[in-house]
DNA sequence: GTCTATATCGGGATAGAC
DNA sequence: GTCTATCCCGATATAGAC
């Protein structure tokens, strides 16, 4: 089933592109030369396509949000290589985030997927911030660490989006990283912060 | 002119309510009990009601985004006060913000004026954070700021998205603002912190 | 100012030939 | 598997009567 792949292909792009609302079958065929007949053949209908679309990108993190490895052994280093990896597949899949206000109240499935995403994401993210805290590594009470976490979720689902508006957009998930860690500088206890700070400030 | 305000009035809230992309012209006339020739007799389409709806919001907001106040004189009640009259424009307006690539994707209009508020709101927070740093109250270096800078102006852009998607939504500024005052917080000098701390504690 | 009726257009989707 | 032709529908917008 080659045209299926070159099919899903070609819909990324062109929603990463130009957003999804903004992209009609007609666009898909036409950019490869193909009959919109002959998409219907392979893909019932736009849907269908955004069905399997959003599949891959959850199979494609679900390993970063179930993490096995034990967050306690955790380096400055992982906590990098973990944002970066999750950044990087974001950006393979932007179109969802760029409106997921709207595809999420166009498409039902669309909207279960991506709140448990984000609730996953949401765990994840404070099972880290528990370690580093039992760790001695980050100071704050309970109220800054909620408002930590969602300052956290908030930049990675909306950074890239940020980034657009106001006219910095650099498709590179070095500054997002950048952006994230930033934020859990400043409640690092003086080692731990001077290392994060230095990995930081190294890619700059 | 009455009519043309009871328009404006109920698009709005139907923006508002599900979002402008799933607002047809036809849903407005109906909720008025109007004919969509009528609505058309007062406004070109739809595109005329929008701006007219952004026009109303940048006046709403030009006033908070062009202080005239001097910042050195300011007390962290005066920074609650601004954020809090800020967050209520915003949710009054909230169409604007929950579709916003969309809208400046489709709406050259918006685009532009959306990207100068922006630019406005991000030099207006530079202005306060610079202050705060002038008076000794806020400690960290240029590129920490350039930091917590986009973090600020990210959460006013998208917190009340963010809350949406993970179910928390609440349309009161209160948490919004304790939200981006909470990104400030660790970066403040003891005093100042503890006083801002006291500040946000106070309404949970 | 307001109505009814209608024109127009674009996108989603299907039927049937090849 | 792929194409052409076509249908359907919803949204925008207009014409003309009242």
């Amino acid at each position: 089933m080659k045209t299926r792949e070159r099919i899903l292909q070609c819909a990324l792009e062109l929603f990463n592109e130009d957003g999804e609302p903004n992209v009609t079958t007609l666009d898909i065929a036409n950019e490869l030369d193909m009959s919109p007949g002959n998409l219907y053949y392979h893909f019932r209908g736009k849907e269908a396509l955004l069905e399997e679309l959003l599949a891959d990108f959850m199979d494609k993190t679900h390993g970063l949000l179930h993490l096995e490895a034990d967050p306690q052994a955790l380096e400055p280093e992982d906590y990098w290589l973990f944002l970066h990896l999750l950044f990087e597949s974001i950006i393979a899949y932007r179109f969802l985030f760029q409106d997921l206000s709207n595809l999420m109240g166009r498409y039902s499935l669309i909207s279960r997927s991506m709140r448990q995403w984000v609730e996953a994401l949401r765990g994840t993210l404070l099972e880290l911030l528990l370690a580093l805290r039992d760790q001695g590594r980050l100071q704050c009470d309970d109220r800054a660490l909620e408002r930590l976490l969602d300052a956290l979720c908030q930049t990675v689902l909306f950074w890239l989006d940020y980034q657009r508006i106001s006219s910095r957009a650099d498709g590179d998930p070095t500054h997002a990283v950048q952006q994230v860690l930033g934020l859990l500088v400043p409640y690092l206890e003086t080692d731990t912060r001077l290392w994060m700070s230095s990995l930081i400030e190294r890619y700059d």
